[in-house]
DNA sequence: ACGTCATTTCGATAGTTTTCGAATTTATAT
DNA sequence: ATATAAATTCGAAAACTATCGAAATGACGT
């Protein structure tokens, strides 16, 4: 009663891709990679940070905004921050004194893209869409700088 | 601050819709509702359990029977079971001695359907799909007891 | 009624996650 | 150099999650 799976429930971790955490072309996503970034966004505060880098759009978000924006004390924040980022969720850059966080499309992607594979019955879930940086209605109004 | 945000990191839970666990038109999601189907993803067991009930389809799986695909001892993957199914994941339906297992394909559309919608930056991920209750390639190639 | 099969609940243990203040690091301005 | 600002790491407490054997429940056949 098996065999046709790629990866189910047994110790030995195949040595596939994994990790590519530095803002990399995570196009690709095995199941390790998924109960990671499923873990990373499965947290109130974290899913509501994604959140809002997704809308913050291609300019991304210093730290200390980001804290202030949800409410959370700095080193909480931090924490969550890293959390999403070892996951490849999200990818930092340094702009002066400030650390800018922003969304990783293709990693979000990717995950959506293996639920649909993997957890949809090898069809999809939803009618049609087209991926961009999210630019269709949020960062329309924003140059980027 | 905020304000803008329909839910974020706040106590004050809205009283909104939410679980309608035992089999029901789970066809929205709220951002609670997104980190329980997520939180309940993000192991490696149960994610592994979820997608053989998605291969499984419409027939769906006894406990005993997950359990010996899984390699997991019964009363842990009860455990597992039961974090699906308060999530809103999984259904269950008891059949002679034996409790069938379903994956809940509207369930899932709405956790990929808030995916798309609050974490791709309104736009959505994917290229297209359409979902049924897994019957496109998977469920083609198996007679069904 | 009794035995048996299928599953769940209980209870204890080990491990992981979340939280946040205090101390530290990194970068800039004067 | 020194001060100030922006974030991170450290450390320790509280809360949760996972695991699995043993006992309990529920359904069925005889």
């Amino acid at each position: 009663m098996d065999s046709t799976d790629s990866e189910a429930a047994d110790p030995p971790r195949s040595p596939v891709v994994r990790g590519s955490h530095p803002l990399g072309p995570a196009a690709l996503m095995d199941g390790v990679g998924a109960v990671a970034a499923l873990g990373a966004l499965a947290q109130e505060h974290r899913l509501a940070l994604f959140r809002l880098l997704v809308q913050a759009g291609p300019d991304g978000m210093a730290a200390g905004a980001i804290a202030e924006a949800l409410g959370v004390p700095n080193s909480s924040l931090s924490f969550h921050l890293a959390q999403l980022s070892r996951a490849g969720l999200i990818s930092q850059e340094r702009q002066h004194r400030s650390l800018i966080y922003r969304a990783d499309y293709p990693a979000m992607n990717a995950l959506v893209g293996y639920l649909l594979e993997n957890c949809c019955g090898g069809a999809g879930c939803m009618p049609e869409a087209a991926c961009g940086p999210a630019d269709a209605a949020l960062s329309r109004q924003r140059k980027s700088a």
